[in-house]
DNA sequence: TATGAATGAGCCTTCATTCAT
DNA sequence: AATGAATGAAGGCTCATTCAT
C-alpha cells in the first residue's frame, strides 16, 4: 500500500479514504478488468455471423483484451491467488464465466460441423490459457500489434480445434 | 519460513541450517524442477525419429510434467517473480532454454515440410504457455491420465501449427 | 471523532470548528458536569439544618448525580486519565474541592457528635468512591429510583460514619 | 505495545514472542490477579468462625489485594473495558463471583442476626466499590499501612451494614 | 458555515533472519 | 545438530487533525 501510494502521489491515508481496504482496492481493479472483458466477449460473439465466426472473434478478443490491457490482465493472473472468501469466488466465477461463453460456441461450432476435436472442454482451457504469457513478452511498442496477434491466436486456436481425417499421422 | 519448517517438522534455525536464506531454498526447489523438465524435454526430443515426432514427444513431455509433478509446476509458474538478480536471470534462461529447444524442432518440422505456420515463433510461445493452467485443474486422481492429457496437448499443438492450405476459411 | 461526529449527525470538521481539539471537547464535558455536582452539593449543604443533615444530603446528591447523569459521571470516572497537563490538574482539584466539602461537614459532624469515626478521611474518601459503579448497573429504567438509591446510600453513609461504643464487637 | 517491550527491557517482536497478542496479554493479567483475588476471598472466608467474621476478613482481603497489588488491581479496574467477546466475558463473571462470595456472607450474616441491612444487595455493590480509589491515594511508603487500611474498611463496612434501631435519627 | 479530501504520526502485528545454548 | 528466544524492518491500517473549496 505504501509503494502504491508513492506511486499515486498520494498518501496512503488518502488510499484508504477511498477504498477500505487492499483487500477491497484489488478486487475493484480485477472487477474492472473483468467487467471489460466480459463485454468484449460478448460483443466479439454477437458480432459474428456462424459459430465458428463467434469462436475466431471471441479468440481475438481474448487476445486484444490481453495486449491492451496488459498490465491489468497480468494483474489479473498473478494476484487472483491474494483474494480470499467471497471476492475469491466472485472472480472465479467470472473467469468460469468466460470459459463457458467461448465453451458454448466451440461446442456449436463441433455441432454445425465446422470443427472437429475429440476434447472440446480440455482445448477450451488450453486455448483461453495460451494467452496469459502475452502479458510478458508482448510490448505495445513492439514489432507486432495487438490487431495482428490477434488474428494469429484465432488461427491458432481454429487450429487446435480442427482435429480430423484430414490431419497426416506423425 | 515458519510454516515451510513446521510442515517439513522441524525448526526454523534447522531449515537455516541446511539453506542459507528462503531466496535459495526457492532457487534450488526449481533449479531441481527445472533440471528434471530439462533433462525430459532432451529424452523426449531424442526418442523421435522425425521432427514432427520430435515436437510432439516434447510437447508430451511438458504435459507430464505438468500433470505428474503438478506442486511443484505450479510453484515455478508462480512464485518465479519472488526471485531476484541472478537468481531470477537463471530461471529466466532457463525457461528460455526450454522454449528454445521447442522452437528448433518446430523451425525444423516446418522446414522438413511436416508443418507449416506463419508465425513459429508466437505459436512456440503459445503452445509453451497452455500447460500452465493443467496446474489448477488437474487431478491425479481424476477422470484423465497424465498420459491421455498428453496426448491430447500433443494434438493441440500439431492442429496449431499446421495453418494451411487445406484448411477450410472460416 | 469520527464517530463522535457521526452520532451528532455533522461532519468531523463541523466538530473542529467548534472546538479547538479533542481535550477540549473531553475537558468541556467534564467541567459541564463538574459545575452542576458542585452545584448540587452546595445547594445539598445549603439545605441542611444541622451538620448530620448536611452529610447526608450531600451524599444524596452524590447518588442523584451518579444516577441521572450516569452517562457522564460515567465519563468523568473513566475518561478522566485521558486529560493532561492543565487540564487534568483542573478537574483534579474540582475532584478534590467536592471531596474537601464532604470531608469538612463530616469534620463538623464528629465535632458536633453526631458522627463517631476514628478515620474521618478515609471514611470520606470511600464514600465518594462508593457510587461510582452504580453507572454499570443503575438503570432509569430499572426497579429502583434515583431517589431511593439516593437515601439507601445516605443510610450507607452516615453507618460507616458511626463507628462507636455502642455497636457490638464481631 | 512499543512502550511496554521498552519497559521490560526488550523487543516488541519478544512480547509476541510470548503472548500472540495485545488481548491476551492483557486478559492473562488480569486472570492471574484474578485467581489471586478469589484465592484471598475464599481463604479469608474459610478463616471466619462466624458469619460476619467472615464478612469483615472478606472486606479485608479485598483491601489487602487493593494496597498490596495496588498496580494490578488498578489495571483491572482501568483496562477491563478494553477486553472484547468471550475474555471480557470471563473477567466479568469473575467479577460477578467476589461479588457473590461476599453478598452470601452478608446474608448470612444478616439472618444470623449479627447484621441487620434493608438492602444488602446494594450495600454489597456500594462495598466491593469503595476500594477502588484506594488504588488512587494509598501509597505503600505512606503513612499507612495495608493491614490498617484493612481494619479501618472492615469497620466501614460492618457500619454500613448496621441500619438498627439504635442509630438516631437525623 | 460546512465538508470531502488529505496527511503525519503512530499502532498492532508479522516476517525473515540471527543469537545463544 | 538442533532449537527456543530475540530482533530490525516492514506492512496494513487508524486516528486526530488540517487543507481547500
Amino acid at each position: 500500500m505504501r509503494s502504491l501510494a508513492q506511486r499515486a502521489g498520494t498518501s496512503v491515508p488518502s488510499v484508504y479514504h477511498r477504498y477500505p481496504d487492499k483487500q477491497d482496492l484489488l478486487l475493484r481493479i480485477l472487477d474492472i478488468t473483468r467487467v471489460e472483458l466480459h463485454w468484449r466477449m460478448r460483443a466479439a460473439r454477437d458480432e459474428g455471423q456462424t459459430s465458428v465466426d463467434r469462436v475466431a472473434l471471441m479468440v481475438e478478443a481474448l487476445a486484444l483484451y490481453h495486449t491492451h490491457r496488459r498490465d491489468l490482465a497480468f494483474i489479473g493472473v498473478s494476484e487472483m491467488r491474494s483474494l480470499v472468501g467471497a471476492n475469491r469466488y466472485r472472480i472465479t466465477k467470472s473467469r468460469s464465466e468466460i470459459q463457458r461463453l467461448l465453451d458454448e460456441e466451440i461446442a456449436a461450432a463441433v455441432r454445425d460441423g465446422y470443427l472437429a476435436t475429440e476434447h472440446p472442454r480440455d482445448a477450451g482451457r488450453a486455448i483461453a490459457t495460451m494467452f496469459t504469457s502475452l502479458a510478458q513478452w508482448f510490448r505495445i511498442d513492439g514489432p507486432s500489434t495487438p490487431e495482428r496477434i490477434a488474428k494469429e491466436y484465432a488461427d491458432f486456436a481454429l487450429g487446435m480445434l480442427r482435429h480430423d481425417k484430414l490431419r497426416a499421422p506423425y
